[in-house]
DNA sequence: GAAAAAACTTAAGCTGGTTTAAGAAGCTGA
DNA sequence: TCAGCTTCTTAAACCAGCTTAAGTTTTTTC
Protein backbone atom coordinates (compact mmCIF):
# COMPACT_ATOMS: atom_id res chain seq x y z
CA UNK A 1 0.00 0.00 0.00
CA UNK A 2 1.14 3.49 -1.15
CA UNK A 3 4.57 3.19 -2.24
CA UNK A 4 5.09 6.85 -2.80
CA UNK A 5 4.17 7.78 0.72
CA UNK A 6 6.86 4.91 1.46
CA UNK A 7 9.11 6.46 -0.70
CA UNK A 8 8.84 9.98 0.33
CA UNK A 9 9.54 9.22 4.16
CA UNK A 10 12.88 6.88 2.97
CA UNK A 11 13.70 9.86 1.13
CA UNK A 12 14.23 12.20 4.16
CA UNK A 13 15.08 9.45 6.72
CA UNK A 14 16.88 5.96 7.68
CA UNK A 15 14.02 4.00 8.75
CA UNK A 16 14.03 0.10 8.16
CA UNK A 17 11.89 -1.57 6.10
CA UNK A 18 9.81 -3.12 8.87
CA UNK A 19 9.08 0.21 10.28
CA UNK A 20 7.94 1.64 7.26
CA UNK A 21 5.46 -1.18 6.83
CA UNK A 22 4.07 -0.41 10.50
CA UNK A 23 3.82 3.17 9.84
CA UNK A 24 1.50 2.63 6.65
CA UNK A 25 -0.44 0.75 8.74
CA UNK A 26 -1.75 4.12 10.61
CA UNK A 27 -3.17 5.82 7.10
CA UNK A 28 -6.31 4.92 5.35
CA UNK A 29 -6.03 5.40 1.33
CA UNK A 30 -9.23 7.98 0.09
CA UNK A 31 -10.00 8.63 -3.58
CA UNK A 32 -11.82 11.73 -4.23
CA UNK A 33 -13.20 13.40 -6.77
CA UNK A 34 -12.70 16.91 -8.73
CA UNK A 35 -14.04 19.34 -6.44
CA UNK A 36 -14.61 17.35 -3.01
CA UNK A 37 -14.05 19.25 -0.09
CA UNK A 38 -11.72 17.40 2.85
CA UNK A 39 -11.54 20.23 5.09
CA UNK A 40 -14.55 22.44 5.04
CA UNK A 41 -14.11 26.08 7.34
CA UNK A 42 -16.92 25.65 10.44
CA UNK A 43 -16.78 21.94 10.42
CA UNK A 44 -14.66 19.52 12.68
CA UNK A 45 -11.04 18.91 11.01
CA UNK A 46 -10.41 15.12 11.90
CA UNK A 47 -8.01 13.83 8.82
CA UNK A 48 -4.40 15.21 7.87
CA UNK A 49 -3.75 14.39 4.48
CA UNK A 50 -0.96 13.05 1.93
CA UNK A 51 -1.36 13.47 -1.78
CA UNK A 52 -0.59 10.63 -4.00
CA UNK A 53 -2.07 11.62 -6.77
CA UNK A 54 -3.63 14.65 -7.96
CA UNK A 55 -3.46 18.48 -6.88
CA UNK A 56 -5.57 20.15 -3.72
CA UNK A 57 -5.80 23.40 -2.80
CA UNK A 58 -6.39 25.50 0.61
CA UNK A 59 -8.60 28.74 0.72
CA UNK A 60 -10.70 30.77 2.57
CA UNK A 61 -13.70 32.67 2.58
CA UNK A 62 -13.02 36.54 2.09
CA UNK A 63 -15.62 39.14 4.05
CA UNK A 64 -16.88 40.01 0.94
CA UNK A 65 -17.96 36.32 -0.11
CA UNK A 66 -15.15 35.46 -2.10
CA UNK A 67 -12.78 32.39 -2.55
CA UNK A 68 -9.13 33.07 -1.62
CA UNK A 69 -6.94 30.38 -2.25
CA UNK A 70 -3.51 30.24 0.40
CA UNK A 71 -1.45 27.22 -1.31
CA UNK A 72 -1.61 24.23 -3.63
CA UNK A 73 -0.89 20.66 -2.22
CA UNK A 74 0.40 18.56 -5.20
CA UNK A 75 1.90 15.10 -5.53
CA UNK A 76 3.88 14.35 -1.80
CA UNK A 77 2.51 17.08 0.05
CA UNK A 78 0.25 17.01 2.97
CA UNK A 79 -2.30 19.33 3.27
CA UNK A 80 -4.68 20.22 6.11
CA UNK A 81 -5.75 22.65 8.48
CA UNK A 82 -3.17 21.96 10.90
CA UNK A 83 -4.35 24.18 13.58
CA UNK A 84 -7.76 22.92 13.73
CA UNK A 85 -6.02 19.17 13.28
CA UNK A 86 -3.84 19.37 16.71
CA UNK A 87 -5.86 21.37 18.94
CA UNK A 88 -9.30 19.29 17.74
CA UNK A 89 -11.03 22.89 16.76
CA UNK A 90 -13.57 23.82 13.81
CA UNK A 91 -11.46 24.19 10.85
CA UNK A 92 -11.22 27.95 9.59
CA UNK A 93 -9.35 26.87 6.43
CA UNK A 94 -10.92 24.51 3.36
CA UNK A 95 -9.01 22.14 1.84
CA UNK A 96 -10.68 21.20 -2.01
CA UNK A 97 -9.52 18.65 -4.51
CA UNK A 98 -8.54 20.70 -8.19
CA UNK A 99 -8.47 17.10 -9.89
CA UNK A 100 -9.49 14.04 -8.41
CA UNK A 101 -6.80 12.76 -6.13
CA UNK A 102 -5.60 9.71 -4.35
CA UNK A 103 -5.01 10.74 -0.75
CA UNK A 104 -3.95 8.87 2.40
CA UNK A 105 -5.49 10.26 5.38
CA UNK A 106 -4.61 9.81 9.12
CA UNK A 107 -6.58 11.19 12.28
CA UNK A 108 -5.00 12.74 15.13
CA UNK A 109 -5.27 9.30 17.64
CA UNK A 110 -3.57 7.50 15.17
CA UNK A 111 -1.10 9.84 14.53
CA UNK A 112 -0.35 10.25 17.99
CA UNK A 113 -0.09 6.71 18.03
CA UNK A 114 2.15 6.36 15.11
CA UNK A 115 4.69 8.79 16.66
CA UNK A 116 4.98 6.97 19.83
CA UNK A 117 5.21 3.98 18.40
CA UNK A 118 7.54 5.39 15.27
CA UNK A 119 9.58 8.32 16.96
CA UNK A 120 11.72 8.62 13.98
CA UNK A 121 8.77 10.19 12.30
CA UNK A 122 8.76 13.01 14.57
CA UNK A 123 12.55 13.98 12.15
CA UNK A 124 10.18 13.47 9.13
CA UNK A 125 7.61 15.69 10.41
CA UNK A 126 10.12 18.10 11.29
CA UNK A 127 11.89 18.12 7.96
CA UNK A 128 8.12 18.41 6.25
CA UNK A 129 7.27 21.17 7.94
CA UNK A 130 10.11 23.13 7.95
CA UNK A 131 9.67 23.21 4.38
CA UNK A 132 6.21 24.11 4.10
CA UNK A 133 6.72 27.33 6.37
CA UNK A 134 9.65 27.89 4.52
CA UNK A 135 7.59 27.62 1.27
CA UNK A 136 5.10 29.99 2.99
CA UNK A 137 7.33 32.43 3.60
CA UNK A 138 8.62 32.53 0.07
CA UNK A 139 5.27 33.26 -0.82
CA UNK A 140 5.27 35.89 1.74
CA UNK A 141 7.48 37.09 -0.02
CA UNK A 142 6.72 36.79 -2.92
CA UNK A 143 3.32 38.72 -2.24
CA UNK A 144 5.35 42.05 -1.50
CA UNK A 145 8.23 41.67 -4.22
CA UNK A 146 6.21 41.99 -7.21
CA UNK A 147 3.43 43.85 -8.97
CA UNK A 148 0.32 41.85 -10.03
CA UNK A 149 1.08 41.77 -13.42
CA UNK A 150 4.83 40.16 -12.20
CA UNK A 151 3.33 37.70 -9.80
CA UNK A 152 1.01 36.62 -13.18
CA UNK A 153 4.02 36.89 -15.56
CA UNK A 154 7.09 35.26 -12.80
CA UNK A 155 4.55 32.59 -11.71
CA UNK A 156 3.11 31.01 -15.06
CA UNK A 157 6.88 31.57 -16.46
CA UNK A 158 7.90 29.50 -13.48
CA UNK A 159 4.91 26.96 -13.65
CA UNK A 160 3.39 26.89 -17.11
CA UNK A 161 2.04 23.09 -16.76
CA UNK A 162 0.49 23.70 -13.25
CA UNK A 163 -0.97 27.25 -15.16
CA UNK A 164 -2.78 25.11 -17.78
CA UNK A 165 -4.22 22.56 -15.44
CA UNK A 166 -5.85 24.95 -13.17
CA UNK A 167 -8.78 27.19 -13.61
CA UNK A 168 -7.69 30.76 -14.23
CA UNK A 169 -10.51 31.97 -11.81
CA UNK A 170 -8.73 30.08 -9.14
CA UNK A 171 -5.05 30.64 -10.00
CA UNK A 172 -6.12 34.22 -9.93
CA UNK A 173 -7.44 34.55 -6.47
CA UNK A 174 -4.33 32.79 -5.55
CA UNK A 175 -2.29 35.68 -6.70
CA UNK A 176 -4.86 38.04 -5.15
CA UNK A 177 -6.24 39.98 -8.02
CA UNK A 178 -9.88 39.66 -9.96
CA UNK A 179 -10.37 36.78 -12.28
CA UNK A 180 -11.39 39.60 -14.50
CA UNK A 181 -8.05 41.64 -14.60
CA UNK A 182 -6.20 38.18 -15.53
CA UNK A 183 -8.08 38.04 -18.35
CA UNK A 184 -7.11 41.31 -19.33
CA UNK A 185 -3.14 40.19 -18.84
CA UNK A 186 -3.69 37.17 -21.01
CA UNK A 187 -5.02 39.47 -23.45
CA UNK A 188 -2.27 42.01 -23.51
CA UNK A 189 -0.01 38.80 -23.73
CA UNK A 190 -1.10 37.23 -26.37
CA UNK A 191 -1.82 40.29 -28.09
CA UNK A 192 1.81 41.08 -28.03
CA UNK A 193 3.26 38.19 -28.53
CA UNK A 194 5.22 37.46 -25.93
CA UNK A 195 3.58 34.64 -23.81
CA UNK A 196 6.56 32.84 -23.00
CA UNK A 197 9.15 35.55 -22.24
CA UNK A 198 9.99 37.66 -19.03
CA UNK A 199 8.09 40.33 -18.07
CA UNK A 200 10.30 43.60 -18.15
CA UNK A 201 10.89 42.85 -21.81
CA UNK A 202 7.58 44.47 -23.01
CA UNK A 203 8.48 47.72 -22.23
CA UNK A 204 11.40 48.56 -24.44
CA UNK B 1 22.71 29.12 31.27
CA UNK B 2 19.01 30.18 29.66
CA UNK B 3 16.32 29.11 31.89
CA UNK B 4 14.06 30.77 29.07
CA UNK B 5 15.14 27.62 26.63
CA UNK B 6 14.79 25.22 29.08
CA UNK B 7 11.38 26.37 30.27
CA UNK B 8 10.37 26.81 26.55
CA UNK B 9 11.75 23.30 25.54
CA UNK B 10 9.98 21.96 29.00
CA UNK B 11 6.76 23.49 27.86
CA UNK B 12 6.84 21.48 24.51
CA UNK B 13 8.13 17.95 25.52
CA UNK B 14 8.89 15.32 28.49
CA UNK B 15 12.51 15.46 28.94
CA UNK B 16 14.90 15.33 32.04
CA UNK B 17 16.86 17.96 33.59
CA UNK B 18 19.90 16.15 32.48
CA UNK B 19 19.25 15.91 29.26
CA UNK B 20 18.37 19.57 29.15
CA UNK B 21 21.11 20.69 30.56
CA UNK B 22 23.05 18.38 27.85
CA UNK B 23 21.17 20.19 25.54
CA UNK B 24 21.64 23.86 26.69
CA UNK B 25 25.33 23.03 25.85
CA UNK B 26 25.32 23.24 22.53
CA UNK B 27 24.49 27.18 22.21
CA UNK B 28 26.39 30.07 22.77
CA UNK B 29 24.56 33.04 24.08
CA UNK B 30 24.81 36.34 22.39
CA UNK B 31 24.75 39.97 22.75
CA UNK B 32 23.16 42.06 20.24
CA UNK B 33 22.48 45.79 20.50
CA UNK B 34 19.71 47.44 18.59
CA UNK B 35 20.00 47.32 14.37
CA UNK B 36 22.47 44.44 14.58
CA UNK B 37 22.43 42.67 11.67
CA UNK B 38 22.65 38.77 12.80
CA UNK B 39 22.38 37.93 9.27
CA UNK B 40 22.53 39.29 6.31
CA UNK B 41 21.48 38.63 2.68
CA UNK B 42 23.89 37.41 0.33
CA UNK B 43 26.36 36.04 3.52
CA UNK B 44 27.08 32.91 4.31
CA UNK B 45 24.17 31.71 7.28
CA UNK B 46 25.62 30.37 9.79
CA UNK B 47 23.35 30.50 13.02
CA UNK B 48 20.18 29.78 14.23
CA UNK B 49 18.88 32.19 16.78
CA UNK B 50 16.46 31.72 19.57
CA UNK B 51 14.94 35.10 21.23
CA UNK B 52 15.73 35.39 24.99
CA UNK B 53 14.71 38.86 25.14
CA UNK B 54 14.10 41.60 22.87
CA UNK B 55 13.24 41.70 19.43
CA UNK B 56 14.13 40.90 15.61
CA UNK B 57 12.49 41.01 12.11
CA UNK B 58 13.31 39.50 9.07
CA UNK B 59 13.77 41.33 5.76
CA UNK B 60 14.42 41.33 2.48
CA UNK B 61 15.35 44.06 -0.38
CA UNK B 62 12.96 44.11 -3.14
CA UNK B 63 13.77 45.12 -6.63
CA UNK B 64 13.17 48.72 -6.03
CA UNK B 65 15.44 48.81 -3.17
CA UNK B 66 12.95 49.20 -0.12
CA UNK B 67 13.07 46.78 2.89
CA UNK B 68 10.33 44.41 3.03
CA UNK B 69 10.16 43.18 6.57
CA UNK B 70 8.40 39.95 6.37
CA UNK B 71 7.73 38.50 10.08
CA UNK B 72 8.91 39.47 13.39
CA UNK B 73 10.40 37.43 16.67
CA UNK B 74 9.99 38.38 19.89
CA UNK B 75 11.15 35.84 22.98
CA UNK B 76 11.08 32.54 22.54
CA UNK B 77 11.02 32.53 18.92
CA UNK B 78 13.41 31.25 16.67
CA UNK B 79 14.31 32.80 13.90
CA UNK B 80 17.09 32.34 10.74
CA UNK B 81 16.80 32.15 7.52
CA UNK B 82 15.97 28.49 7.43
CA UNK B 83 16.69 27.61 3.90
CA UNK B 84 20.45 29.23 3.87
CA UNK B 85 20.92 27.56 7.06
CA UNK B 86 20.03 24.14 6.25
CA UNK B 87 21.22 23.80 3.43
CA UNK B 88 24.77 25.55 4.11
CA UNK B 89 23.82 28.29 1.43
CA UNK B 90 24.08 32.22 0.88
CA UNK B 91 21.03 33.83 2.92
CA UNK B 92 18.46 35.37 0.74
CA UNK B 93 16.81 37.26 4.16
CA UNK B 94 18.35 39.08 6.53
CA UNK B 95 17.82 39.18 10.65
CA UNK B 96 18.02 42.68 12.11
CA UNK B 97 17.44 43.46 15.59
CA UNK B 98 14.96 46.15 16.41
CA UNK B 99 15.80 46.24 19.94
CA UNK B 100 18.66 45.62 22.03
CA UNK B 101 18.14 41.47 22.40
CA UNK B 102 19.84 38.48 24.01
CA UNK B 103 20.10 35.62 21.93
CA UNK B 104 20.77 31.82 21.63
CA UNK B 105 22.84 31.13 18.47
CA UNK B 106 23.65 27.30 17.35
CA UNK B 107 25.49 26.45 14.34
CA UNK B 108 24.91 23.44 12.22
CA UNK B 109 26.45 20.86 13.22
CA UNK B 110 25.62 21.39 16.89
CA UNK B 111 22.50 21.46 15.91
CA UNK B 112 22.66 18.06 14.16
CA UNK B 113 25.11 16.24 17.06
CA UNK B 114 22.52 17.93 19.09
CA UNK B 115 19.58 16.08 16.98
CA UNK B 116 21.11 13.58 17.17
CA UNK B 117 22.53 12.51 20.67
CA UNK B 118 18.76 13.99 21.95
CA UNK B 119 16.56 12.66 19.66
CA UNK B 120 13.63 13.94 21.40
CA UNK B 121 13.98 17.42 20.30
CA UNK B 122 13.32 16.27 17.28
CA UNK B 123 9.36 16.56 18.49
CA UNK B 124 10.68 20.03 20.17
CA UNK B 125 11.67 21.12 16.83
CA UNK B 126 8.60 19.45 14.94
CA UNK B 127 6.54 21.14 17.39
CA UNK B 128 8.05 24.74 16.49
CA UNK B 129 7.65 24.53 12.73
CA UNK B 130 4.32 23.64 12.72
CA UNK B 131 3.77 26.69 14.64
CA UNK B 132 5.89 28.81 12.81
CA UNK B 133 4.59 27.27 9.57
CA UNK B 134 0.57 28.15 10.81
CA UNK B 135 1.87 31.68 11.57
CA UNK B 136 3.20 32.02 8.38
CA UNK B 137 0.08 31.06 6.78
CA UNK B 138 -2.25 32.97 9.19
CA UNK B 139 -0.24 36.30 7.29
CA UNK B 140 -0.95 35.09 4.02
CA UNK B 141 -4.55 35.36 5.05
CA UNK B 142 -4.42 38.41 6.94
CA UNK B 143 -3.00 40.12 3.91
CA UNK B 144 -5.31 38.62 1.41
CA UNK B 145 -8.34 39.17 3.88
CA UNK B 146 -8.34 43.01 4.84
CA UNK B 147 -7.83 46.00 2.67
CA UNK B 148 -3.99 48.15 4.01
CA UNK B 149 -6.08 50.57 6.15
CA UNK B 150 -7.83 47.39 8.04
CA UNK B 151 -4.83 45.61 8.11
CA UNK B 152 -3.17 48.52 10.35
CA UNK B 153 -6.48 48.88 12.34
CA UNK B 154 -6.41 44.90 13.20
CA UNK B 155 -3.09 45.01 13.76
CA UNK B 156 -2.65 47.54 16.17
CA UNK B 157 -6.18 47.36 18.08
CA UNK B 158 -4.26 43.03 18.19
CA UNK B 159 -0.91 44.39 19.42
CA UNK B 160 -0.92 47.69 21.26
CA UNK B 161 2.06 47.70 22.88
CA UNK B 162 4.05 46.14 19.95
CA UNK B 163 3.49 48.91 17.68
CA UNK B 164 4.82 51.59 20.05
CA UNK B 165 7.78 49.55 20.23
CA UNK B 166 8.73 49.41 16.98
CA UNK B 167 9.59 52.29 14.33
CA UNK B 168 6.65 53.45 12.16
CA UNK B 169 8.22 52.71 8.91
CA UNK B 170 9.07 49.04 10.16
CA UNK B 171 5.26 48.63 10.71
CA UNK B 172 4.25 50.11 7.26
CA UNK B 173 6.41 47.50 5.68
CA UNK B 174 5.54 45.00 7.52
CA UNK B 175 1.55 45.97 6.57
CA UNK B 176 2.79 46.40 3.16
CA UNK B 177 2.38 49.99 2.51
CA UNK B 178 4.48 52.66 2.34
CA UNK B 179 5.32 55.03 5.62
CA UNK B 180 3.57 57.99 3.93
CA UNK B 181 -0.02 56.22 3.92
CA UNK B 182 0.90 55.14 7.29
CA UNK B 183 1.17 58.47 8.14
CA UNK B 184 -2.23 59.39 7.00
CA UNK B 185 -4.12 56.53 8.06
CA UNK B 186 -2.80 57.86 11.32
CA UNK B 187 -3.72 61.20 11.26
CA UNK B 188 -6.90 59.98 10.01
CA UNK B 189 -7.42 58.27 13.37
CA UNK B 190 -7.19 60.98 15.37
CA UNK B 191 -8.41 63.79 14.11
CA UNK B 192 -12.09 61.54 14.56
CA UNK B 193 -10.84 60.79 17.88
CA UNK B 194 -11.18 56.89 17.24
CA UNK B 195 -7.55 55.66 18.21
CA UNK B 196 -8.58 52.71 20.05
CA UNK B 197 -11.38 51.36 18.00
CA UNK B 198 -12.62 49.04 15.62
CA UNK B 199 -12.23 50.25 11.71
CA UNK B 200 -15.63 50.14 10.73
CA UNK B 201 -17.52 52.05 12.92
CA UNK B 202 -15.17 55.61 11.41
CA UNK B 203 -17.58 55.45 8.50
CA UNK B 204 -21.39 56.00 10.97
C1' DG C 1 -27.37 16.19 -26.91
C1' DA C 2 -29.97 20.14 -24.97
C1' DA C 3 -30.44 23.07 -21.09
C1' DA C 4 -28.44 25.03 -17.24
C1' DA C 5 -24.55 26.43 -14.83
C1' DA C 6 -20.03 27.81 -14.50
C1' DA C 7 -16.01 29.99 -16.39
C1' DC C 8 -14.03 33.43 -19.13
C1' DT C 9 -13.88 38.00 -21.73
C1' DT C 10 -14.44 42.89 -22.68
C1' DA C 11 -14.71 47.60 -21.56
C1' DA C 12 -15.70 51.91 -19.01
C1' DG C 13 -15.45 54.35 -14.82
C1' DC C 14 -13.55 54.72 -10.40
C1' DT C 15 -10.68 54.56 -6.04
C1' DG C 16 -7.17 53.03 -2.61
C1' DG C 17 -2.83 53.53 -2.21
C1' DT C 18 1.73 55.20 -4.48
C1' DT C 19 4.97 58.68 -5.89
C1' DT C 20 7.23 62.73 -5.40
C1' DA C 21 8.89 66.46 -3.03
C1' DA C 22 9.46 69.31 0.71
C1' DG C 23 9.61 70.50 5.46
C1' DA C 24 9.37 69.35 10.63
C1' DA C 25 10.63 66.69 14.45
C1' DG C 26 13.34 63.38 16.90
C1' DC C 27 17.76 60.82 17.82
C1' DT C 28 22.56 60.03 18.25
C1' DG C 29 27.23 60.49 18.72
C1' DA C 30 31.37 63.40 19.12
C1' DT D 1 24.96 70.57 22.99
C1' DC D 2 24.55 70.95 18.52
C1' DA D 3 25.34 68.99 13.65
C1' DG D 4 24.03 65.49 10.96
C1' DC D 5 21.15 61.80 10.17
C1' DT D 6 17.00 59.37 10.34
C1' DT D 7 12.17 59.27 10.95
C1' DC D 8 7.75 61.26 10.38
C1' DT D 9 4.32 64.42 8.15
C1' DT D 10 1.71 66.86 4.58
C1' DA D 11 -0.24 67.39 0.17
C1' DA D 12 -1.07 67.00 -4.77
C1' DA D 13 -0.86 64.35 -8.89
C1' DC D 14 -1.13 59.94 -10.63
C1' DC D 15 -2.13 54.97 -11.87
C1' DA D 16 -2.58 49.80 -11.03
C1' DG D 17 -5.98 47.13 -10.25
C1' DC D 18 -11.09 46.84 -8.84
C1' DT D 19 -16.09 47.10 -9.80
C1' DT D 20 -19.82 46.67 -12.51
C1' DA D 21 -22.30 44.93 -16.08
C1' DA D 22 -23.11 42.52 -20.09
C1' DG D 23 -21.89 39.19 -23.46
C1' DT D 24 -19.49 34.74 -24.95
C1' DT D 25 -17.67 30.25 -24.40
C1' DT D 26 -17.01 25.99 -22.03
C1' DT D 27 -18.38 22.42 -18.91
C1' DT D 28 -21.62 19.80 -16.42
C1' DT D 29 -25.71 17.41 -15.79
C1' DC D 30 -29.72 14.90 -16.79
Amino acid sequence: MSIELINHISKHISIDRKDLESVAGFFTPVQAKKKENLVTAGLHCKYNYFVVKGCMRMYFITEHGSEQTIQFALENWWMTDLEAFNKGKTASLSVQTIESCELLAIDKPSMEKMLATHPQMERYFRMIYERAYSASLFRVQFIFQFSKEDSYLHFSNAYPNFVQRIPQKILASFLGFTPEYLSELRRKRVKIGLRGKAGKDRKS
